[in-house]
DNA sequence: TCCTTATTTAGACTAATTCCAATTATTGAC
DNA sequence: GTCAATAATTGGAATTAGTCTAAATAAGGA
């Protein structure tokens, strides 16, 4: 990324987070950088812990303020598959999430899903869904047949 | 329950434990009783305080264990809606959660979903898929406008 | 620049879950 | 029915995940 890139992307995450009401930080850059640097729907700890690479005064707190304020401006996710920590995930496609319960591996499968059709509570207002599909993933399951 | 009907739902909660490799106790059946006296989507916390009541003895551990003992039973689903604490549902057919983000209540909507035809990771086994949708309901949306 | 208010920080705290070693209960074989 | 093997239970300690707090800092608008 270039320094006119650089620019632009901060602009626009500034925005987003602006117009949910959010000020732009450098930690909340730092936690969406760790986010989209590697797409492989880290926990708030790992997170913490990629950070502290680049930012190593970040404190555990700001990295949950900070997925928070990401969550809520619709810049990520906040993905639970399992008991334990929950997940985070920057792409905002319209997918579902294939989890591997052997080795806890995560694929994002496009999925557009028809959800104004699907029966709902009266008066339910939707705000999102969450599709997770838990399997065994194919690397796995090829080890638990030897 | 009568005697008869008592006995007969003793033998197929014992069956359905065994075959998956689990041994009939008395806690199991106070935990799945729990389980299917109240369907609202328990938490492990609040079917061991339920549980107490009827068995003082029981641990927290033990309550983990038979939940977990009728999850891979097939007897109960493991629910995770949001971070915190995991939930536990006993209606094993097939159906989605809509979950009011306010108040936290979690609403069950029969849907067969079609997950033959869904597209996966190329090897992927599927064990079972879960659908949440997120929003407000009915009682709540009309709390926030006031 | 100054003021207001959101954010960050470190660490304490709480909640959720797991682990452990000793005891107890269930199951299958005899 | 008794016995042995082993699974399950218990209570508590330990760990993990997440939240809260009060003081210091930093954004953003006037």
């Amino acid at each position: 990324m270039n320094l006119a890139e650089n620019k632009k992307f901060e602009r626009e995450l500034g925005e987003r987070l602006a117009t949910s009401g959010f000020r732009f930080t450098s930690q909340r850059r730092c936690v969406y950088d760790v986010l989209i640097h590697k797409r492989d729907h880290p926990t708030a700890d790992e997170v913490f812990m990629r950070a502290k690479k680049t930012m190593p005064e970040i404190s555990h707190a700001t990295v949950y303020n900070c997925l928070d304020a990401l969550v809520q401006s619709g810049l990520a996710r906040q993905v639970t598959l399992e008991r334990g920590a929950t997940r985070f995930c920057p792409n905002m496609e319209e997918h579902c999430h294939y989890y591997c319960d052997a080795c806890g591996e995560v694929f994002d499968v496009m999925m557009p899903a028809d959800t104004a059709s699907m029966p709902r509570p009266k008066g339910f207002k939707v705000d999102h869904y969450d599709i997770a599909v838990h399997g065994v993933c194919a690397s796995c399951a090829a080890k638990q047949k030897k």
